[in-house]
Order: structure tokens, then sequence, then C-alpha cells
RNA sequence: GGUGGAGUAGCGAAGCGGUCAAACGCAGCAGACUGUAAAUCUGCCCUCUUAGAGUUCGAUGGUUCGAAUCCAUCCUCCACCA
């Protein structure tokens, strides 16, 4: 690939891409120079699962190892500990050393499912921040005004509206910026939500006599509801570390429009290919229910393995389709003594309280044995191998002991 | 430091002495319809041994036959002015 391809192929699917030309000019001299720029990625340590939504910007990252460069993983444990008011999420509790260590440990696990370790630089950035003294983060502050801050959306926004802004919201895009400049970074990716914090980077950088950081952005996709973002607070995202069948049925509940951009991001499959399956589907050659079924397949191909996927994909079928039971059922070890219905499906795990038990029994959603139950108030006699379902997915067998 | 305002179920938001476990919307769950898509309709949605009972409306204490609603103190938050 010569440079404008490399560029061309590097900024796919990016939505913000800044300094086109500094990055050919980098390109160029690492090139001469015989190695590898450095991309950095942050993550933030408070919610240590890897989702789909990561995996659009990990995707990216893993383009750029394959063509020879580093990433730099820093994970954001400084921050971290702090706890972060800023959005919604405004009583954020702060993370203690030992969590943001377990938290950071399952990432660096998951990212690796699509990361390169051999390409990979994990950083924490308590390294240099725990370091700083109080001189220090008041010589950083200096480089930046309250004006520029409030040029940052959410800021602006919320700043119109009468919403709280912390101080600390604004040390954060600080302190990201500054581990820019500690890493010496070339290029620093991230969310289009991010891309304030990222430019700011390449502020800083250029204030504290280092070559600008470039800047790319990539989509936020929308979660399984189709219309949020997907994030873990909102319960609406697909982990990469789920269970096969778990990830498969969640991706088979994504709404139809939304499954080219899991195409497109998640499976990174050419546009046009996309675009083509989309026109099948609008035309009625293609099944829409067909077109999931294949990214949901592919997706947990990808995460776990092709068996798994294709397991996942006949279960789903049976269960749902066919109204069969799984071949796995969880079992409730149950004495072989009469019991109230509702207090046996929270034994067993199939609802948190009675009401909802109650609710569920009221409603129709409850069978026992493929026989369905309308009284709640029914007493039950355990029987080994008895099988209870409750609605859609609630599954439970009986073992008597 | 001063002035004004707010704290109600997962979220948003009514209620401002009894008919309040608390309108309504969103989210969630279930049923019907389906492709565990969307849309739609119906029901549920604090807990429990549910024709009933028990705990709730920032906290504590009070007034009252009776308080989410009134009073006092406290806590938390917000805006404006300085």
């Amino acid at each position: 690939m010569n440079i404008e391809q490399q560029l061309d192929f590097l900024s796919a699917r990016a939505v913000d891409f800044i300094a086109r030309d500094d990055l050919k000019k980098k390109l160029e001299k690492a090139a001469a120079e015989g190695r590898g720029l450095r991309i950095k990625y942050g993550a933030d340590p408070s919610a240590p699962d890897i989702h789909l939504g990561h995996v659009v910007g990990l995707n990216k990252l893993r383009e750029f190892q394959d063509m020879g460069h580093t990433v730099v993983f820093i994970i954001g444990d400084f921050t971290g500990m702090i706890g972060d008011p800023s959005g919604r999420s405004q009583t954020r509790k702060p993370l203690t050393k030992e969590q943001v260590a377990i938290n950071a440990k399952s990432y660096q696990e998951q990212v690796f499912k699509i990361l390169d370790p051999e390409k990979t630089e994990v950083r924490f950035n308590s390294e240099w921040c725990g370091k700083m003294k109080f001189d220090d983060v008041i010589r950083l502050t200096a480089h930046v005004t309250v004006a520029q801050m409030l040029a940052r959306d959410d800021f602006s926004k919320r700043y119109a509206a009468n919403q709280p802004i912390s101080i600390v919201e604004f040390l954060y895009p600080l302190v990201q910026a500054y581990d820019s400049v500690m890493v010496e970074a070339d290029l620093e990716l991230g969310g289009t939500d991010q891309l304030f914090n990222l430019l700011l980077g390449r502020e800083l950088q250029k204030v504290m006599g280092q070559p600008p950081q470039c800047v790319m952005t990539l989509p936020l996709i929308e979660g399984l509801d189709g219309v949020q973002k997907m994030s873990k607070s909102l319960n609406n995202y697909v982990g990469v570390a789920e269970p096969a069948r778990e990830m498969y049925g969640k991706l088979m509940s994504v709404p139809d429009d939304l499954m080219w951009k899991y195409f497109e991001y998640i499976l990174c499959w050419p546009k046009d290919e996309v675009q083509a399956m989309h026109a099948k589907v609008a035309s009625g050659e293609l099944h829409p229910r067909a077109a999931k079924d294949m990214l949901a397949q592919a997706v947990v191909k990808r995460f776990i393995g092709e068996a798994e996927a294709q397991s996942a994909s006949e279960e789903f079928t049976r269960i749902f389709a066919q109204k069969a039971l799984p071949d796995e059922i969880p079992e409730v070890v149950l004495p072989a003594e009469e019991i109230g219905l509702l207090v046996l499906m929270v034994q067993a795990g199939l609802v948190k309280t009675n009401g909802e038990a109650r609710r569920l029994v009221t409603q129709g959603a409850v069978k026992i044995n493929d026989e369905k139950i309308s009284d709640p108030r029914m007493q039950v006699v355990p029987e080994d191998g008895m099988v209870i379902r409750s609605g859609k997915r609630g599954f439970a067998k009986v073992k008597l002991g």
C-alpha cells in the first residue's frame, strides 16, 4: 500500500479525522525510520466489561496494529479512583485500588480478543498522575481557559440549561490530554463524544513542545434498544465475554434497522457489501431474520468460535421457533416437600420477588412440564426432572436433594 | 456571605391534611400478533403467607383522630447576587 492507500484504509469508518496531512507526514517519517506510530486509546476502568460499542474502536486499533503501529492502551485508573461526576451519572462512586486492579485485569483479558498483545503497550495513568504535585496541576490548568472548556458541546449545553458542572469535570479532559503528552501519542482514537478531549490533547502537546497528535473518532453505536448508545449502565449492551447463546440471543433482539451498522462497524464488512444485503432485505429477497442470524452467528464466531455460533443459532431456533426446551437447564435442588409455586420460582432464581412470580403466573407465562399454570396459590410437589418455564427465556429444572 | 428554589418508587414528573402504595410519561416484564425486529392492543410494574397485611414520599422530632402534604431542626443539591 502506498501512503495514500494507507491513509484511506486507516480512516475508513471514521467520523472525524483531524489532520490527515499531519498523519501523512508522520507515516512517512516513521516509515523512513523503520518504526511504527503510537496510537493512543483510553479506557475507563469503572466498567470492566468490553462490549460491542468498544469493539468499534478496537477494530480500528487492530487495523493500525496490522499496519505495524503500536497501540498505547491507557487505563484511566487515576481518574477512576477520583470518580467522574460527569454526565448523568452524577453520583459515580470512586473506585478503590483493588477494584481498579481487578477491572483492569478483566479489561485486558477481553481487549486481547481483538488487539494484538505483541503490539500493545498497556499503561496506567496513575503512573504519572499519581506523582503530580499540586503546583504541577496548577501549571497544567494554566494552559487552558474556561472559554475553551465551554466550547465542549455537553458543557455548553449544561451551562446553558443551568445544570451543574463540577470543576473536576474540567480537569478530566485536561488529564486525558496530559496523558497524550506523557505517552507521546501520534494519534488518539475515541468515540465521537471524545472529540473535544482528543483535540485538547493535541492542543496541550503543542503547548508543551510536542508534535501534536492526530485525532480520529468513530461512531458510537446504539445498543439493543436501538435508541441509546450502547453502554453497560443502560444495560443495552452485548459483552464480548458473554456466553455464546447469550450473545447470539441479544443480537437477534436488535432492531432490524440497526443491524447494518453492526455489520459495518463490528464485523467491518465493506460498506458496499452491507448495502447490497440491505437492498436484498428491502426487496424481500432476503428475510431480515436470516440477515440477522448471519450477523449474530458471525459475531459469536469472531469472539467465541464457529461451532458455538452454529449451536447457538440452532438452539435459538429450537427454543423460540419450535418452543422446545434448551438442552442445558439450570437446576434447583429441592427437598421432596410440597412448596408454594411462587416461592419455588424465587428459589429457582427465575424471579427476584414473590410479586413478580405472581404476576407471571397470573399472566399465563408460567408452565410446569409444558402445562400452563394460572393459579398463583398452587402448591407444588417437586419431582426429579420437573421443568419450570417462566416467560420466554426462564427455565429451571428440579433436582431432588 | 446574601436571596430564592428543590429533594416523591429505576428515571422524569404530579400530588400540597383524609378517597395515597401515591396520577401520568419513559424504561422494564408478561400475554396476543410475530422473525425474542418494528408497530399495535391488553395486563403488570414497593414487599409479603394478596378478598388482607406490612413498610414508603431526603433525615429526625413534633402538631393532628389522621401527614407525602402543616411546624421545627438537620442533611443534600441547584440557581441568582456578591
